[in-house]
RNA sequence: GGCCGGUUGGUCAAGCGGUUAAGACGCCGCCCUCUCACGGCGGAAACAAGGGUUCGAUUCCCUUACCGGCUACCA
């Protein structure tokens, strides 16, 4: 048996988004389930497309995805160049084109963009087009006269207008479709770069490609491959397409549309393990039911006879589940290495916090490190809130109670000097005892009174740990006078 | 319009002729608890519709509906 390699092939346009990580992630995992090669290819073909920058946007990607590949541009296999604009200009798809029409496969097509334009017609809105094979009855005089004069032209397959042709994907099965649907694309256009079409077949035989993996937006194109492989006599690969992934309105995701690419992501907060483990699961299904696996699981589990057919949605609630799973599995360390420069931008510098009691709080409560901004703004400062934060069905307590227990209770943290989490939440137990108190009820109101906000990454005692002292009773001394006012209206 | 796909809870999905139709996210409730989160327990929620085939269809076939893709000198 041959060794399996496959491919990615993207073309730099830009950033990735995940449906085009996926797909890199399902060839990379194709590859090294079966112990393969992963390649990687660029296909710069449309320079109109082409956006500056895009090629490195693919190598960090990947690298911070963890897909490391085996052959690419920079890394070379001895089937290179791996780059598509390299190999056009050593001729190679010219070179293969020109075999095609020598056999009769293909032929040169001198039509103008004006002739083209008039065979379209429009039915409800949409423009449909079929070549004519006009220029497929020229004589050979005729060619080499327009060749000669330096006529623009293009390269064209000849699809025989008879018959079917039957491709076969791993996925989907057998799709046959009548020749007569199938329109002679073109193989080279009239800038002398390959179509897609083209360049994809050859290269990907010339590089040993034995399962190609791709979105399913190529399936009803490629029974028009399999006509290519048939006139070179070349072996078909492997095909593998996978569903689309969509948005929650079932439309595909785009950038166009403002879906997130990978580094938007990573740039909320995701990390890439998770954003890598959760694309994974658009689409396949390990056996296990077991959804957490990091990237040596995947390989070993992955399947790819699992992958689905219909389309997945892409639910950014289940990543931040997903992620939020991650974090909390990370080591507290690199936890706080990561979450620092979240936490300073929440609370400021301007302080001396204890940023390691911060991160603690921090870990099992958030879900993308951005939220970590919202979690802990309050320490920087209370912000306004509603009086009616002192009522509590369950503490039982209200404004006037609040006001209560603080004034009783301010003397006794006023006295007390060790502001350490245990201390504090003894001295105020005790406190709660003598009066008649219920913790919670006694609790409540401080937690209130420090942050100012419902919820909180940690009880009264520890925000007041990470406060301190003097930080501390000035707020609780703040609340008193709003309690105050309020009680006056 | 033509062609090609797809259709199991809100979402990801298991299932591959006989099941009380898994599991996960989300949602709701309870427990834990100095609030929240974590953790634990429980709950609501699905086979697009109609015909066949069959003793028996979510599973196989056909039709319809809906969704998507292709129909480019874009990939």
């Amino acid at each position: 048996m041959t060794m399996v390699k496959t491919r990615f092939a993207p073309s730099p346009t830009g950033r990735m988004h995940v449906g085009n990580l996926r797909t890199a992630l399902y060839s990379y995992l194709i590859a090294k389930h079966e112990g393969g090669n992963f390649m990687l290819r660029i296909e710069d073909t449309d320079q109109e497309r082409f956006v500056e920058g895009a090629v490195d946007i693919i190598n960090e990607t990947l690298k911070d995805a963890g897909l490391s590949y085996d052959e690419g541009p920079d890394k070379d296999g001895g089937v290179g160049p791996y780059v598509q604009s390299e190999r056009c200009r050593q001729g190679i798809y010219r070179k293969y084109a020109e075999q095609l029409i020598e056999q009769g496969n293909a032929y040169y097509c001198f039509c103008s963009k004006e002739r083209l334009k008039s065979l379209k017609t429009t039915v409800n809105g949409k423009e449909i087009f079929m070549y004519d094979k006009h220029c497929l009855h020229l004589s050979k005089e005729e060619i080499e006269k327009k060749l000669a004069a330096g006529e623009p032209h293009v390269i064209r397959l000849n699809v025989p207008n008879e018959g079917t042709t039957t491709f076969h994907d791993e996925i989907y099965g057998d799709i046959s479709v009548n020749n007569e649907e199938l329109d002679d694309m073109i193989l080279i256009k009239s800038d002398g770069y390959p179509t897609y079409n083209f360049a994809n077949v050859v290269d990907d035989h010339l590089m040993g490609i034995t399962h190609v993996v791709r979105g399913n937006e190529y399936l009803s194109s490629s029974p028009k491959y399999n006509r290519l492989y048939e006139a070179f006599g070349w072996q078909v690969p492997v095909y593998v397409h996978c569903p689309l992934i969509t948005d929650e309105q079932h439309h595909k995701l785009s950038k166009r549309s403002g879906h997130s690419s990978f580094e938007d992501l990573v740039d909320q907060g995701f990390l890439p393990e998770a954003i890598v483990n959760y694309t994974a699961l658009l689409g396949w299904y390990p056996e296990d039911n077991e959804e957490i696996m990091d990237l040596d699981q995947l390989t070993r589990k992955f399947d790819y006879r699992r992958i689905s057919k219909s389309p997945a949605v892409f639910d950014i609630e289940k990543l931040r589940w997903m992620n939020g799973e991650y974090i909390k599995k990370m080591d507290p360390d690199a936890f706080f290495a990561k979450a620092l420069p979240y936490i300073k931008e929440a609370v400021g510098e301007d302080r001396d916090w204890d940023y390691k009691k911060l991160a603690e709080m921090a870990q099992s409560r958030i879900e993308a490190f951005l939220d970590i901004v919202d979690l802990l703004g309050f320490f920087k400062a209370v912000p306004d809130y509603e009086v009616s934060l002192y009522v509590h069905k369950k503490m039982k307590t209200t404004e006037a109670l609040s006001l209560e227990i603080l004034r009783a209770v301010i003397p006794n943290l006023k006295d007390q000097e060790d502001y350490s989490n245990d201390a504090l939440f003894e001295d105020l137990k005790t406190f709660a005892k003598d009066h008649g108190y219920k913790n919670g009820q006694v609790m409540w109101p401080i937690r209130t009174a420090v942050s100012g906000k419902a919820m909180t990454p940690g009880g009264a005692t520890q925000l007041m740990e990470v406060l301190g002292k003097e930080e501390s009773l000035t707020r609780l001394k703040a609340a008193v006078r709003k309690l105050e006012a309020y009680a006056q209206q």
